[in-house]
DNA sequence: GCCAACGTTGGC
DNA sequence: GCCAACGTTGGC
């Protein structure tokens, strides 16, 4: 089982929009980096991830949700009225992928960035989420990563 | 709203 | 292949 980091706008789509969905469930489609996109790839049915929030008041990891289905075609790339059509990728050859993801649960307590921030040269020395000038929407997470993080809840 | 960091595009 | 211009991300 692998480890991983997702970031959504909160107004876009929150973690209460994902506890809201039908079965808990949504694809995560519209990445469009190719670094991001080889690792939703890499993404294994019953990996976790942590929903961080980004690009809001309070940045930082609010849930934790798990893969369900592995990557299959971003649909969202063929589709010319959609914000993310990517006319590059054809259906026999998608260039974009995305994967199913089900909420296991919303943290009782969010994990701010700034408290990952205190940690980033001792417990969390080298999370990717704190490399300088990192905007990946999709990173992977060391399992001692994730442990520490998800002690701090 | 500002701006640093970074990825992509396209002329040459 | 280089690199300037441009667009996007995301913290603040």
């Amino acid at each position: 089982m692998s480890f991983w980091l997702l970031k959504s706008e909160p107004e876009v789509f929150s973690i209460d929009d994902l506890r809201s969905s039908p079965r808990k469930t949504t694809c995560w489609d519209g990445v469009r980096n190719y670094q991001a996109r080889n690792f939703l790839r890499a993404m294994q049915v019953g990996d976790r991830a942590f929903f961080y929030h980004s690009n809001c008041a309070e940045p930082g990891i609010v849930g934790i949700v798990a893969i369900v289905r592995e990557a299959y075609a971003d649909s969202t790339a063929f589709d010319r009225r959609d914000p993310h059509y990517d006319p590059k990728s054809d259906r026999r050859h998608p260039t974009w992928y995305m994967v199913d993801v089900k909420l296991v649960r919303k943290l009782e307590r969010s994990i701010s960035l700034t408290e990952l921030k205190a940690r980033a040269n001792s417990a969390l020395a080298g999370l990717l989420l704190l490399r300088r000038g990192n905007r990946l929407s999709v990173l992977p997470v060391d399992e001692h990563h994730w442990n520490r993080i998800a002690a701090l809840e």
